[in-house]
DNA sequence: TGGAAGCCTGGTGT
DNA sequence: AACACCAGGCTTC
């Protein structure tokens, strides 16, 4: 038997609470200080360390394949400093950095990022995180704690079945995640392959299932996709925007998310990001 | 074609 | 204590 457990250090400025349970994740437990979850069926730990953050494996042992899925998740190749310095003159922005240096955008499992935003339609953090934790455990437990759990696939799900995810707390969401998990096993819509298409395809995809609009497919275009010049807008960053930048209360969310991926271009789901976290603390 | 009601339900305020 | 009201949205009328 392989001990399967290793660890590491990155240099970095990672800010693991806003970045991993800020509202673009939902399936981290903190305990002790220590943030854990499942990235690609690894459970992993991280925790601030100096001025980067350490990690534990303990599923798997391959250095490499570590290294890489944590840069990839974290989105580590993003130059936080660039960011910054492009955007030197925008008060709202570096403010916000003041307080969340560190905060970087996921790049989750879109399945799993998918069902988690039909969850948060009319919902709030903690019935969020609630609901995509009990979805979880419909998946394969490969570990000790509460949280490790393999991300239940759209067949599992479905086999679940509606009433059961309903009875979960899911309420009115429930019949959009079968939708999403037909469509998909039905091959409507290939996730993974979103990712080599446009913006503007990717996102009519996401939104021909049931209870995914533009906010949502947003989300999912920007948090598991890679997609950096998705914009959601929701009434936090609607407010953001229209205070911040002196917008007019009768654009509606669609309009302003035009005006924001315009300006903002491919530095949009870092600003989204940075305005939602310094209206909502 | 825009705008508001209705949807599940847990949490918060009164 | 019980009750209204709202929440990181979408669909329907």
């Amino acid at each position: 038997m392989t001990k399967n457990q290793i660890s590491g250090y990155i240099d970095t400025p990672i800010d693991l609470e806003s970045s991993l349970c800020g509202g673009q994740s939902f399936r981290w437990m903190i305990k002790n200080k220590r943030f854990r979850g499942v990235i690609r069926n690894v459970i992993i730990e991280f925790q601030q360390k100096d001025r980067g953050i350490c990690w534990n494996s303990y599923n798997n042992d391959d250095l490499n394949f570590i290294n890489q899925i944590i840069a990839e998740y974290l989105d580590l190749n993003f130059d936080l400093k660039k960011f910054s310095e492009r955007n030197l003159k925008d008060i709202a922005i570096q403010s916000s950095l003041d307080k969340y240096y560190g905060l970087r955008i996921l790049n989750q499992d879109p399945w799993e990022c998918l069902v988690s935003f039909i969850c948060s339609a009319a919902s709030n953090l903690n019935k969020i995180t609630k609901n995509v934790q009990s979805i979880m455990k419909i998946g394969e437990k490969i570990g000790p704690e509460e949280i490790d759990y393999i991300f239940p696939s759209p067949q599992k799900i479905l086999t679940f079945g509606e009433l059961k995810l309903r009875n979960l707390g899911l309420g009115f969401r429930a019949p959009y995640v079968i939708d999403a998990a037909l469509k998909i096993i039905e091959e409507k819509i290939n996730l993974q392959s979103l990712k080599f298409s446009s913006y503007d395809i990717s996102k009519k995809k996401l939104m021909m299932i049931n209870g995914v609009g533009e906010k949502i497919a947003d989300c999912v275009l920007a948090f598991s996709l890679n997609f950096s010049n998705a914009f959601p807008v929701d009434r936090w960053v609607r407010r953001s925007l229209i205070n911040q930048y002196n917008l007019s209360e009768k654009l509606n969310n669609h309009e302003l998310g035009d005006w924001a991926r315009k300006r903002f271009k491919d530095d949009g789901s870092y600003v989204q990001q940075y305005l939602f976290h310094n209206i909502k603390n």
